[in-house]
DNA sequence: TCTGGGGTCCTAGGACCC
DNA sequence: TCTGGGGTCCTAGGACCC
């Protein structure tokens, strides 16, 4: 039980791979997805970008001194959804336990699988080259005990790389990476810790007790993990824990009219996909960013759980209007508490009896 | 660099209960 | 008149991820 074998399997510049896939006229060339309006920011680009500095969260604007002759296709959610359906379908063809981690990117608990195999190296370049095969799609995969470290291991060979972290193999393939590159280290964790002088994964986990007292932020569950220490097991489950809609104004706004569209637009693509999902929505959340690009946000319980559009848009407007003050530059209706319509209409039944 | 859109998880502080 | 100690839930905000 304690010797799993975990794969990380991470499509490798997904929105613009689907792209390229949808227009074989890209091949080769240099192309970033973005929303196709002014100002817009680089959602992810290909590698032909990359290798001219382009990167994602660039505004196009920049890219485009880069590279001239870059191409900005638009964005297309609808086929990256469609393309990453067939990637899980693909993944769970190949193994019974996956769990789907991000539009691009699945856990596969291969412990059993593996069995079919020789080596965990042979059933990677197998599943690669399926992937490869049937989807136009290039994957990275790291393997390794536990989900951290697979993930750690798929970030090591990109693109279309295979790399093993086995579990006496931390202090030469884990430990002397730098902490920016660890997932979970974000910028102001990594401010912090740089702070104390901590810059590489081989500081973090030789910390002395003292030092570690010191921070000001608990970084004990990193340490644990890059001592090789993830219980996480492989989730199965696809259900969401959040669901949410957002709008950027691109300009600080304070037309009524423009203002309620949004909020009506948001709200009824979230009843929408409720419907679909046939899921009911027990809260809602209304989030927006002003002029300062300052985040507040306030949410309302119904009293009893939801898909109604008239109900949940009347109670997004009287959140909106507590939160508005002179002007709004970003929109976001969310839901946090959702719930199952057969779980409801069961605890309903149970209810009455 | 004048800043998307979709999520997950964590935490501080307050309300409330015994 | 001043105010325990533990637990849970909720809200708002923030860090982080792709």
């Amino acid at each position: 039980m304690n010797n799993r074998i975990i794969f990380h399997v991470d499509i490798n510049a997904y929105y613009a791979t689907v792209e390229e896939i949808d227009h074989p006229e890209y091949k080769d060339k240099p192309i970033a997805v973005a929303p196709a309006r002014q100002q817009a920011i680089i959602t992810t680009c290909n590698y032909v970008a990359r290798s001219f500095g382009v990167k994602s969260a660039m505004s196009v604007l920049e890219a485009k001194k880069l590279c001239p002759e870059l191409i900005v296709t638009g964005l297309h959610f609808d086929r990256y959804h469609e393309v990453s359906e067939s990637f899980i379908t693909l993944c769970e063809s190949f193994c019974d336990i996956v769990e789907v981690a991000s539009i691009d990117e699945c856990y596969l608990d291969m412990s059993e699988t593996i069995k079919r195999y020789k080596k965990p190296l042979d059933a990677a370049i197998d599943l690669q080259k399926t992937i490869q095969k049937e989807l136009q799609l290039k994957v990275s995969i790291g393997i390794a005990s536990n989900k951290f470290l697979a993930k750690v291991a798929s970030d090591l060979k990109k693109p279309n790389g295979i790399s093993i972290i086995r579990d006496n193999e931390l202090a030469s393939k884990l430990w002397p990476l730098p902490l920016p590159s660890i997932v979970g280290v974000g910028k102001k964790m990594y401010e912090v810790l740089s702070e104390y002088d901590i810059h590489t994964v081989n500081d973090l986990v030789h910390i002395s007790d003292e030092k570690l007292s010191q921070l000001p932020i608990n970084v004990r569950p990193l340490i644990d993990k890059c001592q090789g220490i993830d219980q996480s097991i492989v989730n199965q489950s696809r259900s969401h824990k959040s669901m949410g809609q957002s709008r950027s104004l691109g300009y600080d706004c304070d037309d009524e009219k423009t203002i309620s569209l949004v909020l009506q637009e948001c709200v009824n693509e979230l009843v929408m996909r409720a419907i679909s999902d046939k899921l009911l929505f027990k809260n809602i959340v209304v989030g927006i960013k002003d002029d300062g690009f300052e985040n507040r946000s306030k949410s309302y319980v119904f009293d009893s759980p939801t898909q109604d559009f008239g109900m949940i848009y009347e109670h997004v407007n009287v959140l909106f209007d507590q939160l508005f003050e002179d002007s709004v530059r970003h929109i976001s209706v969310s839901c946090t508490k959702m719930i199952d319509e057969s779980e409801h209409f069961a605890q309903l039944s149970l209810f009455n009896l």
